[in-house]
DNA sequence: TGTACATCAGTGAACGCGCGTTCACTGATGTAC
DNA sequence: TGTACATCAGTGAACGCGCGTTCACTGATGTAC
């Protein structure tokens, strides 16, 4: 058990980033302070600038940790239309509504990315561009780039209701709209890749 | 000029809610100060609390005002399909995107008004589904309830399109995802209320 | 095997600053006589 | 018309606190001989 040595720094930073992951999700970019995000790693706030040159260095780590995050979950779903439509069903579900400590970062982080400084949206942009090549893929696998626009239009469909199903009070509007959302999805994928159906 | 008595009161207060709904849109909630905002207003920080009990009490105040001159400018948009559809580029443009300050305070604040308490919820919510109702009646005058769900969707659509559209570093992507957008929510609507064409 | 030293992840206190909020006070305005 | 007083919107300093960041120090670990 190395308390010392670089592969337990490693695994700190490492639990520092997936910590810190969930707390922004939780309370916000601007609602997480350096010395809570330590905490929630277990660790005193002076540790910090031996892992992080600055807390947007760590902001911008961990949105491309969580977008990978993402990824991973999303290569494991099965292939083909029944796929796609799984993703989205569960993406516009009420648990991932009611749960953004363990969801999108996206969802939980949008606004507050779109200001944040350029070397931050630039990590976001080719984490999510992935995300979408992947996807892109499943969708049309003989000609993904035709349709990546396609699957970004769907992020950000989804991006939005789940977001504005957080933020409305009344749970039964909330919980029509992730329905309408869903419709939404597959109604544009499915006007798109008429291709690897299932 | 009288600079005492209750008109010129809600004057000032006035003044800091428009000033305050812009700089919530450019800076973030938690991003802007008490301090900050009446500075904004040409004040100091010490009068704040003759006007509002709280800074969460500003922020509902601002949200509600902001959205209620989002109501107000879609309004004055000419009715029936063509009006629909001006009111989707508009709101999917370069120009909106690249103006925040200006522009939708659901783009700029959406996932922190999830993050915010209740009563701010409420009068989201509530404000919200007053443009909602108002929109829907643009599309189906003869039965609005009828697509108020649709609508929203289309929202949702609307607001992630252009939170992403913001995020992203690559501006042509961007400029895409744009047009997608338009397409996405057009088709949405015209999938729904067959009625009220022009 | 045992001892002396080097390494370094993490601690905890401190830096200046801005946060949201409170409050004694100012001074321009309106009212009473 | 002029003077004395009441009203009150706004000022500015201060409250305790948390912010992001820095740094001297600790103490457990690994290395050298």
């Amino acid at each position: 058990m190395a308390r010392y040595g670089k592969e337990h720094k490693l695994a700190t930073r490492q639990r520092i980033i997936e910590t810190a992951g969930r707390r922004f999700k939780r309370s916000g970019i601007d609602g997480s302070g350096v010395a809570t995000l330590m905490a929630d790693a277990g660790l005193t706030n002076g540790a910090f600038y031996a892992h992080f040159a600055s807390k947007e260095d760590l902001v911008a780590t961990a949105v491309s940790d969580q977008l990978r995050d993402q990824r991973e979950r999303l290569a494991a779903v099965a292939p083909g239309r029944a796929g796609v439509e799984q993703i989205v069903r569960a993406y516009l579900s009420p648990e991932h509504r009611d749960n953004p400590e363990e969801g999108c970062p996206s969802a939980a982080l949008l606004d507050e990315i779109g200001r944040c400084g350029d070397p931050t949206r630039q990590v976001y942009t080719d984490s999510v561009l992935a995300i979408m090549d992947d996807f892109a893929a499943r969708l049309a696998p003989h000609d993904p780039q035709s349709v990546r626009t396609t699957v970004l239009g769907v992020y950000a469909l989804m991006v939005g209701t789940l977001q504005l199903s957080r933020a409305l009070s009344d749970r039964r509007l909330a919980d029509d709209l992730l329905e309408q959302g869903v419709r939404n999805a597959l109604a544009v994928l499915d006007g798109e890749g008429a291709a690897s159906g299932t």
